[in-house]
DNA sequence: ATTTCGTGTCAGTTTTTCTTAAAGACAAGA
DNA sequence: TCTTGTCTTTAAGAAAAACTGACACGAAAT
């Protein structure tokens, strides 16, 4: 009759007594200090002896702790290596993500290279598909989706609000017509975002951005339509007119100075990017580590927003 | 940046593995079939693949959790020797126990060899006590007390429920006044339990227990009286009268022949056994260990309970 | 003396784990 | 073939565990 102490308890405990450090431990399993103290406590309430000494000038373990830490160290690196075994022949190391393709030559894939350095062991497959994908079917873990965030039956996570802008070459500020004011933009070609993941909102076409803007001398067919955003913005990088433009595709050549906001306005678009896989994967540790590290880049686009790079340049 | 796997569906998934057994492995781990279904499922969630191949005929593991198995059994092996290293040091390994005195003697030490079987790592302290002791004060783990119940600040589980009977040696059954019905104990003398711990209820004392029998012609201050319950066992064992006895003190001799209950009346006690302990050892492991004991124990002893003695004699 | 840092505690909430109950899958025995 | 029993799975709700946030307290640093 073998009777194991709390095993959350001991993982806590290795933590502070390799720091020395509730704080610190804290730190590495992301969670209060008062969680770790209270671990602590509970393990010490299990066994019916302290761990720690609680000096004045510091925490010192007690001589049944330090002679147990090695043998605890062991045995997490040997779970750690039973796990990597699991998850390794698991088809967990690939994670299959599903993402509109514009999005991702624009914004996924230049900062791909991030989430590998941080977690090697897993391969990420981008699946860049135009139509949106059938978890049942296809065998994607995850996908981003851009729309209303209606999406039944799965779960769904907010990733970034997208706003519209029109961009252009930098070189078109200058020259014979140079666009100063909505009015200017009679003198160039307009270019039309075609994909089918469509915005219904006002001011997702250059017909009801001209309207919102209060101009109605402009002809909003006139220009070359793409059928996807990536080539839009690419039309606009060489100087073919001026593009209505999702921010998060446009922010990195925004911010290489490829392409200008000539005016400072954006408008918010009511569809916004989703993280969304089926429930039964919301537990899988390659799809939340990755999950995890989208939010973070989210929010780090988001503080590095096209407003932001508008009113700096 | 590592990531554990929930560490207690890594514990179920090696019992489950061990027994190829879902059931068993509940067995071994005390919960239902149910949840180890659920933890396994949760693990194969984790790494996103699937543990065991459930072929019509039996459970067989996957490549990659045989592959694992042996690992993580050296994992838990490491943890089991970790813990024994804290318990064995943190004074876990002695359990003080306060009982009264009549109930260490008549009911607990003639059961504790089988807590020792059970627990042999466990060494168990005695301490009876006339008196009620202070957690605070003596290093006493847990008490078992005869009373009402009401022991605040302390954690209190109902232990048994007490009765009084009326016993005496079965010798006095023949003889010139052999005992039939409650007058017939004017011929004999009565034996007075005196212990502090008293029921403040009728039938505790003779001159209620007489009473509520119908009897009024017999003087119920005469015999002998003891200031422990255990003494006037012995006194009615070695046939110098009849005594009021508490079921469970009475019980081992009861069902030795050495003593019976003449009358096949038993009277609930107001009273019962508690099992206490100041709330910061409940989560000790060997105090955990003993109360499941207690438990046990005592349902026994309530299922071979005097009314049933009473009714086969 | 004041601030900062780290531990400890409490109440309340969230998350996890477990049980109960019922369903489905299969094999053995009638 | 039709039970019958054994085992796994699932759903829903209950129970237990873990965590957070707020704050108290003492020691060290400013």
């Amino acid at each position: 009759m073998k009777s194991l102490p709390p095993l959350n308890a001991l993982k806590v405990f290795e933590s502070a007594a390799r720091h020395l450090s509730f704080t610190k431990a804290a730190e590495e399993l992301h969670v209060t200090p008062g969680a770790v103290s209270q671990q602590i406590k509970a393990l010490e309430e299990f066994i019916g002896g302290r761990l720690f000494r609680r000096t004045k000038r510091a925490l010192l373990l007690t001589d049944a702790a330090q002679a147990s830490l090695p043998i605890l160290r062991e045995a997490f690196d040997k779970l750690e290596e039973a796990s990597r075994i699991l998850t390794a022949r698991g088809d967990s190391k690939r994670l299959t993500v599903s993402v509109a393709p514009s999005l991702a030559a624009k914004w996924l894939v230049p900062r791909l290279d991030r989430f590998h350095e941080r977690q090697p062991e897993i391969e990420v497959w981008i699946s860049a598909d135009m139509e949106v994908v059938d978890f049942a079917v296809d065998d994607i873990d995850l996908a981003i989706r851009y729309g209303a965030g209606r999406y039944s039956g799965l779960e769904v996570e907010l990733l970034m609000e997208e706003s519209i802008l029109p961009v252009c070459s930098p070189r078109l500020l200058q020259g014979a017509h140079p666009i100063r004011t909505p009015h200017d933009l009679a003198h160039h070609p307009l270019l039309h975002d075609g994909s089918p993941d469509q915005d219904d909102m006002a001011s997702t076409n250059w017909a009801m951005w001209l309207k919102a803007a209060g101009v109605c001398d402009i002809d909003a067919k006139r220009g070359a339509k793409f059928n996807q955003s990536s080539l839009v913005i690419e039309a606009a990088v060489a100087g073919k007119g001026v593009a209505l433009a999702k921010s998060a595709i446009a922010l990195a050549d925004l911010e290489a100075g490829r392409l200008v906001a000539p005016f400072d306005l954006t408008t918010p678009s009511s569809f916004s990017y989703y993280v969304v896989h089926p429930a039964s994967k919301s537990r899988n540790a390659a799809v939340k580590a990755f999950k995890k590290w989208l939010r973070e880049e989210a929010d780090a686009t988001t503080g590095a927003h096209p407003a932001a790079v508008v009113a700096a340049q």
